[in-house]
DNA sequence: ACCTGAACACCGTTCAAGT
DNA sequence: ACCTGAACACCGTTCAAGT
């Protein structure tokens, strides 16, 4: 046989590092498995099929937590390593947030996410809650650091500073922290946050 | 004059209240306003601003908050009202997330929020970290809440519930409590969290 | 200034037909 | 079991031509 399951997967992830998510088409994608795009279907279901098992392939690069480390610095880790796994991948996040949680890599990292809080002694409803939270900032975080506007950085902050400053006076004075703020630490700002909270409601 | 650019995005949130952001497309769009296609290109430069006209008329819909009263209180509110307005269309969330912040209802939004922390006595970077990582939550979490799979909830517990037990013991547990819990505690669950853990790093 | 039909270069997907 | 060409019902956008 020519290929499988696994060389679809690896072509889509190709495809999606090369053209993003816009260039992630079925008749590409054919095109690089050497068969027409009507074939495809004899080997997913549908588009969203393919969109959850790229989603998958990218969370099985998370390398996954050890369970018998402190639960803080472990959730802490997988949280900077999903969040460097989505952006190493263009519009990574964006797949993601368009494709159910299904996939056995992306159960695995809700799996160790869900077992870290619990070990932590919190309740059931705690845990679910506690997790939930931090893959809703971890995902929205990189989308907003991603895709949050197409244009280059350099021209939103010139279009923030050139604002009337009588009515966005808080822009215009934090265009300049706003725009250049290092990613990582805003990242790393709001995940400590959101622990220390969530370890303190536990 | 048969409509201005108000008319053009009052057509465009109608439509994707009715069809989703799948069926917010030029076609349709020209159609409801009684012209062609093509011709929607003399009233815009391309969907992008479209979408961003959609994103800023959602965000129209947040009451402002009152700077006169507390800042913690205020931001909460003001992130339920968000919430609520992106729940409030289908496909709210993506819309946000796929726009640059441009468009001065967001602006207005953005402006208020920074204002809050500023006035809570943040210094200029823990203000940008601060509202950043509310936003990326707020939307994060909504994104993840409407769209975060499109099968319907009682499917995807089934499925939860029917993964290899040794291998997914937590989810299995958990599966009950992960698809029934209340998005809304889930959602207060983690704002809270979150700014308890922005207030005491202010 | 604004509208139009025709067209271009795409999409995802179905289906009858082949091997 | 897997592939194919042709086709369907769409996309966003451009352009020459009209008023």
């Amino acid at each position: 046989m020519r290929f499988d399951k696994t060389r679809l997967v690896e072509a889509a992830l190709e495809l999606l590092d090369q053209e993003g998510i816009e260039g992630l088409a079925m008749r590409p994608l054919a095109e690089r498995v050497g068969i027409r795009a009507p074939s495809l279907y004899n080997h997913i279901r549908d588009k969203a099929e393919l969109l959850a098992m790229v989603a998958d392939a990218i969370c099985a690069e998370v390398d996954p937590l050890d369970p018998d480390r402190p639960w803080r610095r472990e959730v802490e880790r997988m949280a900077h390593r999903l969040r460097a796994a989505l952006l190493r991948h263009p519009d990574g996040a964006r797949v993601l947030a368009a494709t159910p949680p299904t996939g056995p890599h992306r159960l695995r990292l809700m799996e160790q996410v869900l077992g870290a809080f619990r070990r932590a002694g919190f309740s059931r409803e705690r845990t679910v809650d506690a997790a939930s939270s931090l893959n809703s900032y971890v995902v929205g975080f990189v989308l907003d650091e991603t895709q949050g506007g197409e244009g280059d950085p350099s021209t939103l902050k010139a279009q923030l500073m050139a604002l009337p400053k009588d009515e966005f006076p808080m822009i215009v004075a934090l265009a300049g922290p706003l725009i250049d703020a290092p990613a990582d630490r805003r990242f790393r700002f709001g995940l400590t946050a959101l622990l220390d909270g969530i370890e303190q409601r536990g």
